[in-house]
DNA sequence: GTTAGCACTCGCAGTGTTAGAGTGCTAAGA
DNA sequence: TCTTAGCACTCTAACACTGCGAGTGCTAAC
């Protein structure tokens, strides 16, 4: 059934009062703010049919309406209208999010931070994922005799570590000088998944002239990018989360912050929302949300230019400021990708 | 004023009863818990004048006594005794605190979420300070024209890195390899405030006779360990927090959450436990404790053999398992501190 | 299709009451 | 002098009760 002119504003209406206030909306409130003359009355009707239709619902008889995440999702989708950002808030953003002589890492955490101050909500950035990132340089640094630590940097910068363990005693450091320029030449400018094949053809190729050097060399990369480097996700403002008023329910609250500290359901989330484009809205609970009930979630992904990184997003109460946030993050997805660009190809 | 054997033996049924409880302790409860045999009127009698020293308090004329943050202070000092841990709980640790083939941050993390789990509280870890750090090896990264990546290895096998920003191009790989293999030879095994004055002290030397590719080196490196690294904090378990019945207040729970957030004050105070020896205890207000009113913090140090390299340790509510967070404490950080020696000077 | 009116429902906040826990004080006992 | 029994007092938490106000659904009239 389709929605018409009126259900449709008394829809926003409700969304929108709900946000603003916190309170159920009643037909009377409605019924005095609306620019066409109804009565609550009138207003009352169309409420019991969006009601019935699943839009929203009230948590007791003498209460007003509020939204269902139907009710959000439809409001999100179609009624929705992206406020522009003041040229105070661009600047804020623009000051966090340019690289200067920050590292990768902190320009992240950085539009994590003023993601979170501009929404009084929890900003997230999902770290380049590994599988994404393109290889830029390689380093091996002996620990003792059998432990060998591996330093990885990739095209955007980041700088990530891994152990591996000798069977036997780690090469001489001209050995592996030789192993990390043979690396560093053959690998360059690959992405993960490429260089995984490459290792894999060149160890075929290896099998036949057997060399020590090489050997060692494609068996310690294997090592390093064949497991999973874990992806990493950058959580800034937790305790804003605290101070809205549907998490003053204790279990609910643990809910959160058990999904918050175990990171791996925000992961999944954010890294879903990567094979999507533009800004994606998550909303209360949907399947893959179960933790989460009664949060939204913004989302962008952030780009070099040519290949997407990662995403970056607020994650909030479904009764969020939708149209400041989306705006919020689009415009920190945008700047966060230019300034990674500049960091680039050169 | 001296307490004798009978209020001394009472103060430690209130602490204990309302640790074990979380309810005010009355006088009626320990009357009859206690071996003395006392009536309920004696144990007023001796909780009016604990209660005029300032070890308990009421919260209320009907409630039973609470240990104030003196209380709990004198408590620890002077009756606390520290219970042996069970076998299974030293396996416990022992399992997440080996090195394996871990990465150091790995470890002092899985340190950290030992501590929370076992303790139901909050796990902290201070990673080795910039200052206590004996270097290892550093490496440079071209990321474009101007921009270097500088990655630093302690001997602890820490991995942090830094851009530094050129004025004008960076020199040539061929050069940056000679940079690096001067600076690795030079600096390894010092610590950085060792390293920071070696190199002032070569940058006198070399304005004599210049050499550019010296020069640069010695300015680099300069850039590098001049700055402060920002310290960091390992924090494992805030949920677990949320659970205490003791934070079910908003406000409280908002300022706790906010010193987890900032993470300065907890540097401060980790830090500063760092500056003694064994297993620390800061309980409730005290002086630099102003965020964390109503916590206590129970810490000790690691090392590596020879130095101390940073903290760890639980914090938690005031009215906490100290006997039992004291010995898992304590024994962790033995463990940790082998892990780590385990890993050096070979 | 819209509106006014009305009866009804429900939550909330305030009040009064009660039970129970704990105290302080006093006077008697060891 | 220290300890204890007894008692009056205080305070909280829990519960029931109340009235108010907000909001609803339904119906009948416009």
């Amino acid at each position: 059934m389709e929605l018409n002119e009126r259900s449709l504003s008394i829809l926003n209406a409700i969304v929108e009062g709900y946000i603003a206030s916190g309170e159920p909306v009643g037909s009377r409130t409605i019924a005095k703010r609306q620019k066409l003359k109804l009565s609550p009355a009138t207003v009352r009707n169309v409420m019991a049919d969006l009601e019935e239709m699943g839009y929203i619902n009230s948590p007791h008889t003498s209460a007003g309406r509020v939204p269902t995440a139907k009710g959000y999702r439809f409001y999100v989708d179609t009624i929705l209208q992206v406020r522009n950002l003041s040229p105070s808030e661009r600047q804020q953003i623009e000051e966090r999010c340019r690289l200067e002589n920050r590292r990768t890492e902190d320009l992240l955490k950085h539009a994590g931070q003023i993601l979170s101050e501009m929404s009084s909500y929890t900003g997230l950035v999902l770290a380049p994922r590994f599988n994404a990132t393109t290889f830029r340089h390689i380093e091996f640094v002996p620990l003792n005799q059998r432990r060998l630590l591996v330093i990885f940097v990739s095209q955007s910068g980041m700088v990530q570590n891994k152990i591996i363990e000798m069977d036997d005693s780690i090469p001489s450091a001209s050995e592996l000088q030789q192993i990390t320029n043979y690396l560093n030449d053959t690998l360059c400018g690959l992405t993960i998944p490429e260089v995984r094949s490459k290792i894999m053809a060149q160890m075929q190729q290896e099998k036949a002239m057997y060399d020590r050097l090489t050997g060692n060399a494609l068996e310690f990369s294997r090592q390093v990018f064949d497991g999973e480097m874990e992806d990493d996700v950058i959580i800034e403002g937790v305790a804003n989360i605290l101070e809205q008023p549907e998490f003053s329910d204790a279990e609910r609250r643990c809910r959160i912050f058990k999904a918050f500290e175990q990171k791996k359901s925000l992961i999944e989330l954010l890294d879903k929302s990567q094979q999507a484009q533009g800004v994606q809205i998550y909303i209360g609970t949907q399947a893959e949300f179960q933790d989460l009930d009664g949060c939204s979630l913004i989302t962008a992904n952030y780009t070099n230019g040519k290949q997407k990184l990662g995403s970056l997003g607020v994650i909030g109460p479904s009764r969020m400021k939708y149209s400041q946030v989306v705006a919020m993050v689009d415009y920190t997805a945008q700047l966060v990708s230019q300034a990674l660009k500049s960091d680039i190809g050169e």
